[in-house]
RNA sequence: GGCCCCGUAGCUCAAUUGGAUAGAGCACUCGCCUUCUAAGCGAGUGGCUGCAGGUUCGAGUCCUGCCGGGGUCACCA
């Protein structure tokens, strides 16, 4: 429950009832109406811009508007106060007792609080990851795989039905590079020297394939061209490798719905037929591409091609579905798989990208539009490169894979609750820089720790109520008086936690998960805050002796919060703690 | 050269998608532990939001043009 829709619902029928009585003219259109916390919590709880937005198509003051709208929700018990303020605006302060029951709301919904129905069913696919199959996974995928996993579940949360798919890009040349490595491991498996030549992959890791290929096809292939056991390697060494990763990703508590291969996509008509779609809408025909400006090609050549006539979808140049030699582009097979997930039925796409691949997505999302008849909105998330510090010097580590630092290593140094929450405190598109030694750090610096800690002191509170004899399950605390919060200080904290279900709906609109992590941060500053107070003001501690029915009340304003940065870590992907150890 | 992203306090970053006097943390200054965890809290100092125009009741946010940084640019994925 969004309480801040449902004052807008209020403000909306009031509205209506204003133009039926004539006090406003018939006809407004109220949809641009909005009912926001202030920026400055003096100017009250709640602010609505009413009579700004309609004061001109009214053709009156928006001062007038404004008196006119709060004399009549003066008249609803929920408000307390409206004043209007500034260039129109109508400020609103709420009655305690919404604030209170806010706490018995969240207590109730528990994990589930904040859960909206603004996705409405929809289906969506979030592709991430998208990794090329020959080797671990490394550093530059974690944060593409935590954001993607992060949005997923934050979709999720907002009520949408999601699909995590990772596209596996299997159908190239580097998998044939792949196969040649496996084999030099093979033949070193059976007692040969490897000759690993530049341009194949060095790493360790596929030692132990090597020796699985032993153990499956003893030295039979030792002495076969490679035209006999390519596709074969190949194969084997590229599920070596899916399961790997799947292995990598698990480390992050990442786990996919769905795997599609690239090289599944060959042979079957369906690049065919996607192509025939485009085709059939004229976006697809034989040209010659003009040579880049403003940067030489010393091979440049004219070269006829089958192009994408991606330019009637807002793309810049037409682009190359088809090599000179005839075999498809990496496009073509991403435009099938594309328009495959469309015919899925999914009614949104997300693909999340590296920040290298930015000039990729305006063809992707034209070919999108028009497979899709415009049906179906693209959304690109670029990911912008992480940068490994310790105690600020840049970090560099290559064990295992020889040459880069890999998700098992992040893992292994940082944790995973640690590693997904710093990744997320960051917009997408900023660069971030993870420093092993910070992130570890138990201070408030460290914002995963501060948020964890938060959560860990109500826990504490909880454990010494108990303790002391004292019920605090939620059923009691459902009971409780929550009329004794009435402090300032408590309904602060208990309007802090009524701007959740609100901020989930605005970072699942704008697929922006580190909203949620600031969130988190700004709720454990207030929490934190409110225990201090305690301090000076013994009245506001959660535990107040000989006096249980309050410290039922506050302990369910405590137990409110907690429920609060549960549900959040949990979009987040990540733990909370019930102690700091 | 074209396209995309970024530019906000000394530093690292937010800013409720166009709202009121642009906010946090770090750093700096000054306070708070016989106390539910001081692993914390409070107060203060700090800004021409890169520059110049435009749109409107109102711009860090949208539009145009510059400046600076990064990415990317036909038969790589």
């Amino acid at each position: 429950m969004n309480l801040f829709a449902e004052i807008r619902g209020l403000v909306l029928d009031t509205l209506t009832a204003m133009t039926a009585e004539g006090a406003l003219p018939a006809g407004l259109d109220f949809a641009a109406v909005a009912v926001e916390p202030p920026r400055d919590a003096a100017h009250g709880d709640m602010a609505t811009n009413a009579a700004m937005v309609l004061a001109k198509p009214a053709g009156m003051q928006p001062r007038a508007i404004a008196e006119a709208l709060a004399a009549r929700l003066v008249a609803d018990p929920r408000i307390m106060l409206a004043e209007p303020a500034g260039p129109g605006f109508l400020n609103l302060r709420l009655a305690p007792v919404v604030w209170q029951g806010l706490v018995a709301q969240a207590i109730t919904a528990g994990a589930g609080f904040g859960r909206s129905t603004l996705g409405q069913g929809q289906k969506i696919n979030v592709e991430f990851v998208s990794a090329n199959p020959t080797g671990p996974m490394h550093v530059g995928h974690v944060r593409g795989a935590v954001f993607g996993d992060a949005l997923a579940r934050l979709l999720d949360f907002s009520g949408h039905a999601v699909t995590r798919e990772y596209y596996i890009n299997d159908g190239g040349a580097q998998v044939d590079v792949l196969a040649r490595s496996a084999f030099e491991r093979y033949r070193e498996a059976n007692g040969l020297s490897p000759e690993i030549r530049e341009g194949l992959y060095p790493g360790d890791y596929l030692i132990p394939v090597g020796e699985a290929l032993k153990a499956k096809y003893g030295t039979s292939l030792l002495d076969k061209p490679e035209s006999d056991w390519l596709v074969d390697v190949r194969l084997f060494a590229t599920e070596a490798m899916m399961a790997m990763i799947r292995e990598d990703l698990a480390l992050l508590d990442v786990h996919m719905d769905v795997y599609s291969s690239e090289k599944a996509l060959y042979g079957t008509g369906k690049i065919e037929a996607a192509l025939a779609e485009l085709d059939r809408q004229g976006l697809i025909y034989k040209g010659v591409l003009e040579p880049p400006k403003g940067k030489t090609l010393e091979d440049w050549e004219p070269r006829e091609q089958l192009l994408f006539r991606s330019t009637a979808h807002g793309d810049d140049v037409d682009r190359p579905v088809q090599k000179s030699d005839g075999s498809w582009t990496y496009f073509a097979p991403d435009i099938a798989y594309h328009f495959d997930k469309v015919q899925r039925g999914f009614d949104a796409l997300i693909d999340i990208l590296g920040a290298d691949h930015g000039g990729y997505v305006k063809r992707m999302k034209a070919a999108v539009a028009a497979l899709s008849g415009g049906r179906v909105p693209l959304d690109i998330k670029l990911i912008q490169l992480v940068r490994l510090f310790k105690n600020g010097e840049p970090f560099k580590m290559s064990k295992r894979a020889g040459t880069f630092v890999t998700l098992r290593d992040v893992v292994e140094q940082a944790g995973a609750d640690v590693t997904r929450f710093v990744m997320l405190t960051r917009k997408n598109d900023a660069a971030l820089d993870f420093d092993f030694a910070k992130v570890l750090e138990q201070s408030k610096d460290n914002p995963v720790f501060y948020v964890q800690y938060a959560h860990a002191r109500i826990c504490s509170v909880l454990r010494r109520a108990r303790d002391a004899g004292i019920a605090v399950d939620d059923a009691t605390l459902l009971n409780a008086d929550l009329t004794r919060l009435d402090h300032k200080a408590e309904l602060d904290l208990a309007k802090k936690i009524a701007e959740w279900p609100r901020l989930v709906e605005i970072a699942a609109r704008g697929h922006e998960p580190h909203r949620v992590a600031f969130y988190l941060y700004e709720l454990a500053s207030d929490l934190h805050g409110h225990w201090n107070r305690g301090n000076d003001d013994t009245s506001l501690r959660f535990v107040q002796e000989g006096d249980v029915a309050a410290t039922q009340a506050k302990i369910a304003l405590a137990r409110a919060t907690a429920v609060v940065i549960s549900a959040g870590l949990g979009i987040l992907g990540v733990k909370p703690l019930d102690e700091m150890r």
